[in-house]
DNA sequence: TCCGCATCGGGAACCGGTTTCCACCCATGT
DNA sequence: ACATGGGTGGAAACCGGTTCCCGATGCGGA
């Protein structure tokens, strides 16, 4: 028992102050760092502080204006593979730049992203990050502008990430990847390997993300003089389950096709899956594409062709952009780029000669 | 432009209260709720507040005692599947319970956990939650014990969840699953299909989590009164290059065995990779077999047999546990059961008979 | 009509820090 | 010997809230 027994409550600078005989001024003084204290009151005020193992409270510090800034991120689900990477892109670029980092899932509920939000203009942080996207109505845009605007007034601001803009003037930071090029060049390659019938297995209607995909592979057949057949486009929710019931109901209502499209590699999974369970196989009988080159797309048999998403990059843009922000910076507006990942699980047609 | 377009800066209490031609207590008292406030007064009050778009600074409400309670987590890396699973369930239970989440991760650096630790002693958090397992030496328990006292002098408290705990007396709370018993059933079960040389690809040699996972193979076979070939135990360091890795190089070197047994379902899908590049068929002419029942498990192809572990739930009870507890409480240290699910991946020895 | 009590709201102290302002001491220059 | 000034450190104001304490109303009852 080297260390005296505290007792339980935390000290305070003035504890501090008390045991070096000195006032609570001169210990912040020795903490802080710049101001000159003579070696002798230094050294007492540093065996006090060891002494009561004190740390200032880093709220008062705040308050005070000299804290650790803070910088929060919201998103649906952290368990999901593409916002997992965005969290870790956004957390390690803000510990980099000194911020703190809170973390809040919604688990897709609106009403409690904007309960976290408040909170965080509350407390005061540097920045709000909505990670993912969303549910894109006229309700969801006025709801989001008002976010924007309130934390904008507080001194903070709203950053999109994977999110579509919110139209002019309201005063986001917003970092998108080109969601409608992926999927256009995916599908492009698909149906360049001699393909005419591709089932696309889609996200909900509402969904950005999903129209964004959804719109990129309309677009690539319209580019070819196709005319997609409507019947080929499902509705489902992005998850393995959804991919998997999907695809389920494909096979069993005899629906017709030779590729299989899907909204994300999760999707894919859960498709590939019931191929399998069908004893069909991938890309003998059909080919299979996914979306998101989440780390897993490699390990799927066989390896998942897709399209890579830089989701890291985006989550470190992110911070990078709204903290580096003055009050003259104008809207920033970042799209990166996507490109396909050939890898074994599209082939070619038959009649395209293998 | 219906709200007046207010200064950049956030306005304070006394802003709404000269507004509002009443005192900065007043404010605070309908604010607050509970306070008898007059109908009138309360309407001026809650008209500037709306005007204003006042929110009371989280910070300075925490110093006066009412903030919102904060829990910090600590991961390696959220990327990876079960640290996300334990990482939800923390998430989830905590603001469920009314409080905020602090994230952090280390990239396995301790230098840098121990930093972090530190911030949210300053931080003042309810709790610090340690996820996931750490290399263990004298070192790490000496430090990881100072990290326990000194939160706990600052009437914060350490969690180690997936962590082993640190000896007696070391005001923590830690909450387990088991680790060697789910490894034991696991190769016990692979034994009890005729297989006798099981591959073990493990982790970092001195890893906790590695360690556990390794004793349980070698118990398993002992139990059987096998001796298990020291040869056929490998390290690797958990992730999907290192079982890849690790299984090309096996097969490159001759080893000779029928089945695998892979540390993590991550290490277990590098190796099915592996497995199939060199046009083996598993389980027709290898088994594998994982651990951690992640997600896609159900998606390698064969299904992969694995051992689950309850990793959203062990987040779930860490948080739970540690806010559950008062001054009287006793040390918790709770330990979860785990179990194997049997899928497609393990296929009995043509010795056994099909 | 007067007293007492409940209702309401202001002033001030406090939470735990930082920082400005000022007084003091001692060493130096002339 | 005395004015000057740099080095130190204390007192007090401040950051943005909450809450205790008390005084001022207004109402009802005696």
């Amino acid at each position: 028992m080297t260390r005296k027994s505290e007792d339980t409550s935390r000290s305070t600078i003035r504890d501090v102050a008390t045991r070096a005989g000195v006032s609570a001024s001169t210990v912040s003084r020795v903490l802080g760092g710049e101001y000159p204290v003579s070696t002798a009151t230094r050294t007492r005020v540093m065996r006090a502080v060891r002494d009561l193992d004190y740390v200032a409270d880093a709220r008062a510090k705040a308050i005070a204006g000299v804290g650790t800034p803070t910088l929060a991120f919201v998103l649906e689900d952290i368990t999901g593979p593409s916002f997992a990477l965005m969290a870790h892109g956004v957390e390690r670029e803000a510990t980099r730049l000194g911020h703190l980092c809170l973390v809040c899932s919604t688990e897709g509920d609106v009403e409690h992203e904007l309960e976290f939000v408040e909170m965080m203009r509350a407390q005061r942080a540097a920045a709000v990050i909505l990670v993912g996207g969303a549910a894109d109505t006229v309700e969801y845009r006025e709801r989001t502008r008002r976010m924007a605007d309130s934390l904008a007034s507080a001194g903070s601001r709203l950053v999109l990430c994977g999110r579509p803009p919110l139209g002019p003037g309201a005063p986001v930071t917003v970092i998108e990847y080109d969601n409608e090029g992926g999927a256009f060049a995916l599908v492009s390659h698909v149906l360049a390997q001699g393909h005419r019938r591709v089932l696309f297995l889609g996200g909900k209607a509402d969904h950005t993300t999903a129209q964004g995909r959804e719109r990129g592979y309309l677009a690539a057949h319209r580019a070819r003089g196709l005319e997609p057949d409507p019947a080929l486009v499902l509705n489902g929710d992005f998850t393995r389950d959804s991919g998997h019931r999907l695809m389920r109901r494909a096979l069993k209502e005899g629906l017709e096709f030779t590729a299989v499209v899907a909204a994300t590699d999760m999707v894919a999974a859960g498709a590939l899956t019931a191929l399998h369970e069908a004893d069909l196989t991938v890309p003998g009988d059909i080919s299979l594409a996914g979306y998101d080159d989440i780390p897993f797309a490699r390990d799927l048999h066989p390896a998942l062709t897709t399209v890579h998403v830089p989701y890291e990059e985006l989550g470190r843009l992110a911070v990078r952009t709204v903290l580096g922000r003055t009050a003259e910076t104008p809207d920033e507006h970042l799209l990166l780029g996507t490109h396909v990942v050939v890898r074994n699980s599209v082939a070619k047609t038959p009649e395209t000669g293998s």
